[in-house]
DNA sequence: GTCTATAATTCGATAGAC
DNA sequence: GTCTATCGAATTATAGAC
């Protein structure tokens, strides 16, 4: 695989995580990601056959770093059997995600809208992106269930739903007015990380 | 206005409302839309003049009803200058939207999913949709600010935030499996209600 | 108000030269 | 691997008959 190839690959898979952030997967064209890759038509469909396997080729190379962050940190967490808090667990679900966003100030919103709108896409889009995610989410449930075995399965699954909706809804909303998250300093990220940590663990244990 | 007309707008705006929800604007053809309301492509932009124009009429018949009973319920809990509970006041928040669920179960969750949809989209649909809730929104996070002194407004702003978030995924994914809302009988909506007006409040005033 | 017909564009995808 | 050129289908929107 020469350099070109990656360079081009990758400035693909880019744009159009950008793109399909900002304007949803059926909402952007492959015109408009060649447009702003600078790259050639053909050139997508060489690289990656369809407009939905291009979806498919962002989809991998967002989740895969962050689910294997999130396991190594939950690993981590249960070292030695021990039945971590829910703060814990909750923290170590959001400290990759949120600090990805303080790593690269140039797209720095564009991985979190990019995750939000998958959340809502329609099928089979969305279930490409709970196919990324789908071990990571288990795990996390498997710990929380261990430290609140007094909750059902149902009530924990639901629960961490929505602990899931409000990381991506922070994430997406970042450098809005009134966002919890207003800027990409690590204090900020790590104040705002504390916050909602704080709000979520008290509707855990309610 | 003829019966007839009535009914050709109104059936647009039903079957739109529907593909939005499932498809998302970008996602939805207006070809979709005349098929599945057997009425002719021309009328569409007769009676609304645009795709968008249709979105902003969908958005119109959709909010209105909701903001308008929030808001009285809002009143009523305020009356007498009393300062209502976190919990009563999410519970008028959530009534309104929740109960539509049960009253026509044939679209029961389609204006649930419509909801959720219109969060995400792009600018100017996003905008459209926030300018029909604006008032409601404003009015509750007053009543909170008075509720929970203690917290600064911008506090309390990504918070409610939050809670809008949680409505809307509970209502998006309403029957799916693991759930929170699973049956649209009033004993079960009451039920999820209560337990996520609990999940929430905990969180509000941590 | 409803219809047919169609304009004017844009879409994803492909063939084939280099 | 990258390019031009283009296909066939689908898109929003309109014109004009009834």
């Amino acid at each position: 695989m020469s350099t070109t190839t990656t360079d081009t690959k990758e400035q693909i898979i880019s744009v159009a995580e950008r793109l399909f952030a900002e304007r949803g997967f059926a909402g952007t064209t492959l015109r408009n990601v060649i447009s702003e890759a600078e790259v050639n038509l053909a050139a997508v469909h060489y690289h990656f056959g369809s407009k939905e396997d291009l979806f498919r080729a962002v989809v991998a190379r967002f989740a895969r770093p962050i689910v294997e962050q999130e396991l190594a940190l939950l690993k981590q967490l249960q070292a030695g059997d021990r039945v971590p808090s829910v703060e814990a667990i909750l923290t170590a679900l959001f400290k990759p995600g949120l600090e990805f966003l303080a790593q690269d100030k140039e797209f720095l919103l564009v991985h979190a809208k990019f995750m939000g709108r998958c959340w809502t896409e329609p099928e089979p889009l969305k279930s490409i992106v709970a196919g990324e995610f789908a071990l990571s989410m288990e795990a996390f449930l498997d710990v929380l269930q261990r430290t609140l075995p007094e909750q059902s399965r149902s009530q924990l699954s639901w629960k961490f739903d929505l602990v899931i909706a409000a990381l991506i809804r922070v994430q997406s909303e970042a450098g809005q007015p009134f966002a919890l998250l207003q800027s990409t300093e690590p204090e900020a990220i790590q104040e705002a990380m504390e916050q909602l940590v704080k709000f979520l663990s008290a509707g855990m244990r309610s």
